[in-house]
DNA sequence: GATGAATGAGTATTCATTCAT
DNA sequence: GATGAATGAATACTCATTCAT
């Protein structure tokens, strides 16, 4: 571990590849001190326990992404185009951060298994298939990480719904359709094929928005 | 829980229940013999370990979804009509057992972030993205999964391809096709929202598979 | 650690020896133990958690002592003699229990310094000196042993009530009068002197009671 | 906190508000510091650590104290009148002190339950009720506040004793009979009730003396 | 002198699994 | 066969104290 870094940084560094090795359950505090060689007290001093540390380092992540999507989405001329630059990012980033992403999908959202968050009139909410309440903490945490897919989904949505307004789009449920593609796109990084894997981001961003747009039938 | 069932069958029956409410990790030994009434020795004797009880429950679920998606796909006359029975049936199917596949997605393919499933020459594999190799252990229970959603995927998978090389679908990868459209889905149901909570599973399938097809360009 | 006991009746043993060693706080669920000879989740699977097994080693003494003060203040005939015996098994308890006794005296009651019990209209309440609000099992804690406190407190304040009403008193304050009374020798033995040890317990009684109805005055 | 003040000063008034809130374990030296605003150094470079930041604390509201009572005790002109002087002070003082006091009897004295302090011809010296031996350390400590609390007790045993000796007094225990008198006023005061409460000092202080003089009984 | 970043020993609690009855 | 009492490894988090700047 670079000692030059600051210990934030280093805690930072190590936190991100003990979660990808391990996922956040798995992942323990005293591994990630070990590799940023830092005190217990000082990762707890900078960051408040494990979940707050984790939440830093994707939220941060998550926003510069966000950024690169949003720019990448201006700068197309034609509805595809924008569509082949969000994918082309979208691959490009979730490819580089699958082991994180995929927490944020599976543990933080899937992990409490009987819960869900549902967004009502845009106030998003934790709902249960069961009697038991879940804790305000573990409602505010799956809340918080919604937040964090739907920042990037929302630009998806944005453009599939204006295109459906503009008429370049055929009319129809901009969110399913959005969803599909998005969710689709996601667990195709999360569980490899070859085919991902030995693409590169732009041609595979063409091949999906072409399919998007134009379907597979003949 | 009825004691007329055999000790087995309660268990199988208080392991999906507990299972789905609590996620693989956090669910307890502890509360699927209370609900099942039945001693720990029993269930440790009947299934070896908490995992093996889960894959036994996930593994006869989808033996009998696999024979209905066959099935299903066997009864339609044109592709179209094969690829809306295959959808009806997966969507009912995910959406009734949301939170077991969930775990199986998240938990045990996703839970071990840093390992990965690949099929090299139709010999399912896994690797691993550090340095640090997983158990055997590890490795077959994830080789499980990965198996078990494939059984589901290459029903899909072989439409597809059949259609492609019948000249029904445009040519293209159908690998990546299918992946995107499978995961997509079954994303789509793991994070709900309204559109396909409230709509019938044999519209929604339409609806995909129009799109699927035709495409949301104009 | 004589084995030939229960797991149950070991843990309570070494558990009576290392808090009055250590007191709550300091004592810890390792030493016990480790002292019991079983394991920590034998410990955890009886009693719940570390306060749990306090409670109930203090509530099982306890219930025993208040059938002995009640048994002792029945046989007497004269209020000097019901007096002179609730005395003399209150000095003999409290000596053989000083340590423990002192535990729920200071850090059970008066640890949490900021906050009191308060009994309005026979219903005790936790009331706080200061803004923060006490967690609800903070304050049943307190309230716990505040009446096990006061199952002892009570059976004197009522002879003395009694007294008074009988006109073998002079009239008075009778919360008062037992309150000095009570933990006069409360603290008396918990902060001993030699003329406390070294006294037998009904003499010490005769002598206190002998005060507490003619006073020290001339 | 005024910054007009030492930070010596500061530190101090933030202490005892800390101490008397959450008692001398729970309190924590970052809750001082941040209250106080001066560094975790200031306050270790002044009093060396927690326990001595108390005594000092304590000590220098105990020498104010005593050099109220020794006052109280000399303008009565009158045994009774020095008493009840004596007893207004008291009660005024450990009303005003209360948490800090409760402090000192339960976990600087109390709170190593094992151990206690006994003046063996005068001279204070702690014994173990167990075989471990205590450190030098803890056992200066508990010497410390016994002293800080005798240095109080004795003001009320003198005239006690004296009042013994000159014949205003029965013949008896001094010690015996100062002890419960001094400790059943402070817990009194510790486990408050509504008469404690509600009572003005002095009144409170008559009734205690009128009692200890000529008892309850008729 | 003053600071506060860094530390790590210390502790309560959980839960899958075993094995004697 | 069936049981459930017993286990102990594993882990997040706290906080008094130090010491380089």
């Amino acid at each position: 571990m670079d000692t030059l870094l600051s210990k934030e940084q280093r805690i930072i560094g190590a936190a991100e590849q003990v979660f990808a090795k391990h996922g956040f359950e798995k992942c323990t505090v005293d591994e990630i001190i070990a590799l940023a060689d830092v005190g217990k007290g000082t990762l707890y001093k900078y960051f408040g326990n494990k979940e707050q540390l984790f939440y830093y380092l994707v939220q941060k992540k998550n926003t510069l992404f966000v950024e690169r999507l949003d720019a990448a989405v201006k700068h197309g001329l034609t509805l595809e185009q924008k569509l082949v630059a969000f994918f082309t990012e979208m691959i490009d980033f979730y490819k580089a951060n699958a082991a994180l992403w995929q927490i944020i999908y599976f543990e933080m959202l899937g992990g409490n298994a009987g819960l869900m968050v549902h967004t009502v009139n845009g106030v998003p909410t934790v709902i249960s298939r069961y009697e038991t309440k879940p804790s305000e903490e573990t409602k505010d945490m799956m809340i918080r990480y919604h937040l964090l897919l739907e920042s990037e989904f929302i630009i998806l949505k944005g453009l599939i719904e204006s295109g459906m307004e503009k008429g370049e789009l055929k009319p129809g449920d901009a969110e399913l359709d959005s969803m599909s593609l998005f969710f689709g796109v996601a667990m195709s990084i999360f569980h490899p094929h070859k085919v991902v894997e030995e693409t590169s981001c732009d041609i595979l961003a063409q091949q999906i928005v072409d399919r998007a747009l134009r379907g597979i039938g003949k």
